[in-house]
DNA sequence: TTGTAGAAAGACAAGGTTGTCATAAATCAA
DNA sequence: TTGATTTATGACAACCTTGTCTTTCTACAA
């Protein structure tokens, strides 16, 4: 605790006093401009240092219109998801000198959640995750601030938009493709929330491979689920009730694997021994359960880090019209093993 | 994307000359203070809304001194522990107007990582979860700011200092007297990284409770953990290869206590049969087990929801000097069973 | 009516920085 | 050396609020 004033930091003319010359020259060189002597420099960056100078981002904020914090946009808090996503960011926004305010966006009116959010705090720039990222409200917010934003894996990419994400079409049929080398046609697919791009992305994927591979796609092998525990349950259930049984299950996510995982053990189907199990994302959760998940890992703390790092340089770097497609990979744990006859 | 100036947003004196007052009287309006008459209130708050008006947070932070922001600082980004502190934080912050900037510090020199931060954002508070709560350097970097803060679970309390915690002494014994109440005597303890306060306590509040009991304190019983699940594993081996081996294993936390269990179902022994196993924090992990896991619940948001309004209201509320020590709660799940003979 | 107290409103400065423009110094060519 | 050109530096305004102090208005008592 212990409240108290805040300290009286040196301000730039304390820095030009002890300098001996004007503060433009000061702010020149904190600012890196040119136009300054090389001897002139060191006196100012000696003063600086001599004095613990550290400008006022008020002040600076204030004049320049540029606050150097970036915002982070996201609507479930849960999982490991977004808490890579903001470590990543993290990690980029201190390396350049930003900072990384977070807000949650919850319920119906995001659009007016992300105005206010947005005039409160003069962000630089913001990243968001899906879903938050195909809310129209909240693209409109910030556009009409004016705050460049980048989205991260969003549903309906803009037209030379430039957007992070990875490419969940062919990750989930490398994962269908996997499962169906081991010998398995019966692979159950518990979807994750309806709408959100990764659910449908994934779906293709999957229907893709078992197409290619001449497998008929069988609705009673598609479960509609919500990326959560439960709904893993639910869909082993469905899954292992069939009058032909799925040997396998594809979970949208790790925690939907978690919960088919449980059903399977709650029922003394072993695993992977009668039912091979795959989750979605690579985290704590897929690590924690036993046996491992066979997962796909999502490199998502650089899905933060990449998107901070277009926020940064968009001002500076050619701006590229083209999506960043970042690199999946399949991480073969201990829930599956090739089909027994 | 899509960069550009951000827009011209109304300035408080457009809103004065709508209104037809000077902006000192809109500044007291806006400020909510004394001496306007309700006429004139209603007239400015009618420009206000007019124009879309929303106050400079770099102007009023310049000249006021207060940022309305408020610091998060952690170590550790994994698991669910510090996420749900921001999200409580989080929470009550939006809910009187604050922001809420985080930042994790890694390595030695949290102290010159906190001065850094600090001095390039102008913070009205900080708040922080062990193990950066008990490092002296951030504390002091704190002070030298003048920057109030408040410590979530501190080692070492200052005297009159008000901090949050649990009391993970009591909640340590109720999980050990809950297991000799299911008639387990041979009690394995993995603790968590040596010298979090949290690990100093639990030991404590486990040895109360086998001494109050009237069992000995065995040390082989005691595995040195360090809050991951590998660790879990091991400890589950030191202690089922005993002579005389463990019955139950209470685990440092969640993660761990998922490694034991991972361990017992390698092994093929039975949880919670032949094996009782216990967590501890009550988050993600202990739910998607298989058992699902018996612990102890932290109020994880709720203690950075109380952090943050101590901190805000450190100014105007009488600053009781007391700790508070929130409620934890056992949560009994799948993963104990009464000993069998 | 006059005087007075208190409430309401305003004028002005200050806060620390950066942008614009003007000036001083250094460099170079003749 | 002189004049022209480039480079380095400085003076000053502007950014948008809020704090201090002053002025105006209102209400009420004498």
């Amino acid at each position: 605790m212990s409240a108290g004033k805040r300290n009286a930091t040196a301000t730039i003319i304390d820095v030009a006093d002890r300098a001996g010359v004007s503060i433009k020259t000061v702010s020149r060189v904190i600012n890196d401009e040119p136009s300054v002597r090389e001897k002139t420099r060191d006196k100012v960056l000696a003063a600086v240092k001599a004095l613990g100078y550290q400008r006022n981002v008020f002040a600076r904020g204030l004049r320049a219109d540029r606050s150097l914090v970036l915002g982070l946009l996201y609507e479930n808090p849960q999982g490991d998801y977004p808490a890579d996503v903001l470590h990543g960011a993290l990690a980029y926004c201190r390396l350049h000198g930003y900072h990384l305010v977070v807000e949650v966006l919850r319920g119906r009116n995001m659009g007016e959640q992300t105005t206010r959010f947005l005039s409160q705090t003069r962000l630089d720039g913001v990243l968001m995750t899906p879903p938050v990222c195909d809310n129209p409200a909240v693209l409109k917010a910030c556009a009409s601030f004016g705050v460049p934003y980048v989205r991260i894996s969003p549903r309906k990419p803009k037209k030379g938009e430039q957007y992070i994400a990875i490419d969940d079409f062919a990750a989930a049929k490398e994962v269908t493709e996997y499962l169906m080398s081991l010998g398995h046609r019966r692979i159950g697919l518990i979807k994750g929330i309806p709408g959100h791009a990764a659910t449908i992305m994934r779906l293709a994927g999957y229907r893709a491979a078992l197409e290619k591979a001449g497998i008929k796609y069988d609705e009673d092998l598609v479960f509609r689920g919500d990326f959560h525990f439960e709904s893993g349950a639910s869909g082993a259930e469905q899954f292992l009730g069939l009058k032909d049984p799925a040997t396998a299950i594809f979970a949208g996510n790790d925690e939907t694997a978690a919960g088919a995982l449980a059903y399977a053990h709650e029922k003394g189907v072993a695993v992977p021994g009668k039912l091979s199990v795959c989750g979605f994302d690579g985290g704590t959760v897929s690590k924690v359960v036993w046996p491992r998940l066979t997962t796909v890992l999502q490199p998502t703390r650089l899905l933060g880090e990449t998107a901070v790092s277009i926020l940064i340089n968009a001002g500076t770097a050619p701006r590229a019209s083209t999506p960043i497609i970042l690199p999946h990979k399949l991480i073969i744990g201990l829930s599956t093993a090739p089909l027994r006859a």
